[in-house]
DNA sequence: AACTCGGTCAACCGCGCGCCT
DNA sequence: AAGGCGCGCGGTTGACCGAGT
């Protein structure tokens, strides 16, 4: 639709007014419980709603990619790879419809790994199968990629003081990040399965904010006591009432596990808000 | 030890589509 | 019918890392 406004199409924020780059775990935080809250009718508006400082498409890429309660993260079984391979002939790269055919898969990381690896793979004839992430992108370090890779791949961390899990691989994580600009570290809860996983999460470095290294002790400890999300050991308020009904079409459409999940997510939320400090807004 | 290079992946950008007025 | 608007898609960028030299 090339030309159809003779003056060109307006920005779709003020990009001088915009935040850009990593997310930090309070702007995670916001977005992620706006939206739990209130879903996401509409990305142009949610930023401002939500109290963030950016873009309305940057937020929904950021959960559309990161945040989405049943994301799954690297670890591509086999299948996977093949239904990819298999579903990039027919549709080529229409990445949006070969997502829609794996679950839990997004668009942006399933064309980050064709380009990464099952390209080559197809190129190169080399067979070997396995894709999981392997190392810290520039500012952004997933748990799973510390606990669900090789571990000759996690030396890196290993040597900058990560404890790396020998547990399996899990699917979904809180990933830490590390941005690079202010050098702040920052835990993303990305799943509702997170709750159920955490438990895997052993431990993350955080040597720029003692407050993040607080909080995750207090995750291990939580995670270790065997029930997680921790009823007992977590004051959490109710929910309002009057806060209009989620769209949380994917948790519901699950069934009762699903909406258990949640449940849990809801949870895990709140205890991020309350440790975060978040609870009472007072980061604007 | 220092430097270069290639791999990786989160995030940005611009465009096309479809809905609405 | 035409234009405005928002969303979603696909291509691209840029920073970081480890391996190699």
């Amino acid at each position: 639709m090339v030309g159809k406004r003779a003056r060109g199409r307006a920005p779709c924020c003020d990009k001088t007014k915009v935040k850009k780059g990593c997310w930090s775990p309070s702007e995670d935080q916001k977005l992620t419980s706006f939206i739990q809250r209130n879903g996401h009718n509409n990305w142009r508006a949610l930023p401002r709603l939500a109290g963030l400082l950016r873009c309305g498409k940057s937020c929904r890429l950021r959960w559309v990619n990161y945040l989405r309660p049943d994301i799954k993260r690297g670890n591509y079984s086999r299948d996977e790879e093949d239904t990819i391979i298999r579903l990039h002939k027919s549709f080529g790269n229409k990445w949006s419809k070969i997502a829609a055919k794996l679950p839990g898969r997004t668009d942006n990381e399933i064309k980050n790994i064709w380009h990464t690896y099952l390209k080559k793979r197809l190129e190169g004839g080399n067979d070997q199968s396995g894709y999981s992430p392997n190392s810290s992108p520039e500012c952004c370090i997933s748990a799973a990629a510390m606990v669900g890779t090789p571990a000759a791949n996690n030396d890196h961390l290993k040597q900058e003081g990560i404890i790396v899990s020998s547990v399996a691989p899990v699917n979904v994580e809180p990933i830490k990040k590390e941005d690079s600009k202010s050098g702040q570290g920052m835990i993303v809860p990305s799943a509702a399965a997170a709750a159920e996983d955490l438990h895997d999460f052993e431990s993350i470095p955080f040597d720029s904010d003692d407050d993040i290294w607080d909080l995750l002790d207090s995750l291990n400890t939580i995670a270790d006591s065997d029930q997680f999300p921790p009823e007992e050991v977590l004051p959490l308020p109710p929910i309002p009432n009057e806060l209009p009904k989620p769209e949380m079409k994917n948790i519901e459409s699950g069934g009762e596990a699903a909406a258990a999940r949640a449940e849990s997510y809801k949870k895990w939320l709140k205890y991020l808000e309350i440790e975060l400090g978040l609870d009472d807004d007072k980061d604007n």
